[in-house]
This record gives C-alpha cells, structure tokens and sequence, in this order.
DNA sequence: CCATGTTGTTCTCAGGTTGAGTATTACTCG
DNA sequence: CGAGTAATACTCAACCTGAGAACAACATGG
C-alpha cells in the first residue's frame, strides 16, 4: 500500500521508479500418469531458445487473476471456470521481484499456479505455436527465475493435494478412485497403498460422492470395472491425506 | 515474467502501463494472551484518519523482501534476523493488484507476514508516531484493502502453526511449554488441554530442545517452576500439531 | 506460616486412524 | 480359455488422540 506520509516525504524523489507487473502461470496436468508443465519456447534475446512459464503484462484494466486467465487462455484455449468439464482451478502462488531477475528493467512477476485435466496438445490450437506440456522431470534451466517459480509451484500442489480435494482438478468430471489415486502417485512421485487409499478417500466427508455408475470396461490390462465418483462438496479434508513422511525435522 | 515476443509486438503500445509496486506489512505477535496486529494511523487523504498496515514504496535496488523488512524496522525498531534474541520471522503472504484498490493509481502491493516476540510499544522509539499494538478483533475498517490482507495473514499463521515451529517466533529464547502453549491458545482463539499439547510437543522431533533448566518462580497463580526449552532445529512438524476440527466439508 | 487454589508434568484408557498384508471377484488380453 | 491384473473389502497390530485424573510444587492472601 502506500500511505500519503510516504507519497507525500517520499524517500524516492521520483513519483515512482519505472517497474513492469507481469504475471506467470505455472499449470500442471497429469498426462498418462505422469506430471506436466506447459512451457513456452523463447525466441527472442534475453534466454533466447530457453523455455519459460507462459506469462505477460498485467493490463490496466485487469485484475492479477484475470491476467493470468487471460495468459493461460491464450496458450492453451482454456476457460478458467469452476465447476465444469474443462474446469481449471488457479490460484496464487507468490511474487518475484529481485532486482536484476530479467536483464532489461524492474520486473515484478506475480506468480500463478494453474491445475488442469488432460488436455489436447496446446500446438493444435491457436497462435501459440511454442507452447508445449513438458514433464517436470525435465522442465530444467527454465528463463529468468522460472526454475525457482516451478519449484514453489510444485512444492505448493504436493502440499494442497494433502488437504484439499485439488486433485479432482486433475481428472474428469467422473473419475474412478484409481485415476485420482495415479494424481496423487503422479504429483508425489510415489505409489500409494490401493486399499488404504480407497479407505481413506471414501471416508473424508465431501470429498467424492458416488454417481451410481460404473466405468464402462475395466483397466488396460484387467481388472474389473470400478465405480464413478464425481468431487463432492468439501473444501478441506478432514482428516487430510498425508503422504508418507520424508525426513523429518531439519529440511 | 516478459517475454521478448510479448515486449514487442505487446498489446499495449506504450513501453509499460503507469504502476507502482509496494510492501505491506502484517506483522503478528502475542502480548498479554491476545493476539495483536502493528497498524499505523493515516494522516493524509485517502482513508485518512483510518488505521492500516505498515507499507511503503519498494525502492529500486532492493528486493521485495529487504523493502518489508525495511518498512517492518521503521516502524518498530526491530531488525528482522533468524536466531538471535528478538529476532523476527518474515514470509511473503500474497500480492493484491486489483485497478482501484488505492484511488490514486494502479497499485500492486506485496503483503508480508511478520511474527515478533512479544515487544515493546513502538510510540515508544523513533520516528513511528503512530504506530501502535492492536488487538486482532478490533482491527476493522482499515484502509485500502488491508482487512483482506490481514484475515489473509490470520489464516496463513494458524495454519502454520500447526505443521511448522512457528510458535516459537512468538516467545523468548528461552521458553517454557505453557508460554507456547499461551501462544497457541492466543492465535488459534480456543484453549488446549494442557496434558495433550505437553506431550505432543515433547514427541515432535525438534520442535523444541530442553535447556537444563527451570524457570526462576512458579506461575503468577501458583504452580510449580516450569522446565525451559528453546526452539529445536525441525523446519517442519511430524506428526502435526492438528488444531481441533471446525466445520469439515464445505467451507 | 498456613490454608487454598493454581499449575507443570506424568499417567491411564478408550476410541479412532494408520500401514501392511490378504482375500475375493471381475475383468483384460493373447 | 488361462494367466495376470486391478477394484474393493477385510483383518490386525501399531500408533496417535482426546479426555480425564493424579500428584507434587508453587504463589498468594490472610
């Protein structure tokens, strides 16, 4: 904020230093069991042939969020919305503004964090001929600061996936249990235990309920057919789904 | 960020839109038993006579980090460190860039979050006239956006207490589990059985190291001397310290 | 200095949750 | 059709939790 004692007796002379606001979108999706990023390739100099996290100028007219809508939107053809098929849940995750982060002039980024279903191929569609789902294994020596940006991406959609029910933003709007289970092995890294993951899922108030139906042929390699859910109501869950502890303490 | 093809060919045609970036400050910390938030009084024109946060312009060769801590040391004296006696906790909480959040111009503004030990009153040192410790329930009706920006920062810091030793940001250097347990109480708003937290504490590896020694009196009330701890070296705490269940679900 | 009330610390115990493993059955593919 | 796989349901021991009680050490006010 700014208060009118320090815009009036102001320590900086000039009326306000010259500073870009910028927004960059982290999405994720999981993709035959396996998490992405979406990723633009750079063609001009700073990081020149580098990839980087979609991102650009917030407008005058807009807010944060709907900067980051419209960037997402632009490269990928999504609509932003919650609630339907195709739905893309964002959020907030953090800004970047260290002096010197983009070579040119004072960039202050704010970052988003975008979770989407599978998607199409974004090169299908509109003008975003450099866009690509890359997975994060070896989304490495992004542009600017993009790495770091990633990384608090990804550290934030670990955490969230433990108490909220974000991953049902990974899947359809009808999933079976073992498609949001392969969300959580895919954005954890880990396989998760099959029944005790059922259990636990089934038992978190809001966070599935049951269509009555069932998925219309079983696994790729057998299996029976397993039931359909679609995301309940909760928000939080309680108790939450926490993954397997790492090292403790120090970290 | 910004790439090369948006600075070109932008959208906009000028170089960058008019935009000044700031911090503000939601700076926590427990005296008496109560929660209380650093506000000073706006002299000037918008919202004048209104309380807000501590804020104030990011100058050009400093991070968004060094300007909160610049405007949190203004304001109160403190210089924000991590170990030492009153040392101060500092983390970035969220950026608000709504056009017309500050009548004036287009603002972005970059909320930190503080958490102090129990401190002196700040009318008490420099040039920080109006400044002041107030409770948390009776900070309504600040400026701009910042009664957003603090139920953000509540939010943030009783959820972190439960999974991180933030707690012990709010206490001396040396501390006895009832002090911590105080704090807790403070920002969580309900009591805690005093056994259970006890043994809870105990049992999270490194959360808290005994020093060998006692407290030199007994409670104001009576009871006997406490054993003293200081803050152990875990970043994290496993299991969690889970703060009893609201309303699940929908929330 | 004594009676009273308060508090730090340790136990106990019942209930719930967890991880790991097993069983059963319904599917797939070749 | 046979072999392998996966969805779902159980079991069981280990652990953690909330609630309460026990007890000793203290402050305070008469």
């Amino acid at each position: 904020m700014t208060t009118e004692r320090e815009f009036l007796d102001g320590y900086d002379p000039r009326e306000f230093p010259p500073v870009a606001v910028t927004v960059d979108v982290v999405t994720l999706t999981v993709r035959d069991g396996v998490l992405h990023v979406l990723l633009v390739d750079r063609a001009q100099h700073p990081f020149a042939g580098r990839r980087a996290l979609p991102g650009g100028f917030v407008r005058e007219s807009e807010t944060l969020a709907e900067a980051a809508m419209r960037e997402l939107a632009e490269e990928t053809g999504l609509r932003p919305g919650e609630g339907q098929l195709g739905a893309v849940h964002l959020e907030q995750l953090a800004s970047y503004g260290d002096p010197g982060r983009d070579p040119r002039m004072r960039v202050i980024s704010v970052a988003y964090l975008a979770f989407a279903p599978s998607l199409p191929d974004p090169r299908a569609g509109g003008d975003a001929a450099g866009a690509a789902w890359v997975p994060v294994s070896e989304a490495a020596g992004l542009a600017f600061d993009h790495d770091a940006i990633l990384a608090a991406g990804l550290d934030r959609a670990r955490a969230k996936l433990e108490y909220t029910p974000l991953a049902t933003a990974f899947v359809p709007a009808e999933f079976t249990i073992s498609e949001l289970r392969a969300v959580y092995a895919a954005v954890w890294g880990e396989d998760l235990h099959p029944g005790n993951f059922h259990r636990k899922v089934l038992s978190v108030p809001g966070f599935v309920e049951s269509t009555g139906e069932t998925a219309s042929r079983g696994g790729e390699r057998g299996g029976p057919r397993a039931r359909l859910y679609r995301a309940g109501d909760a928000r939080l869950l309680h108790p939450a789904l926490l993954r397997p502890a790492r090292e403790d303490g120090v970290r």
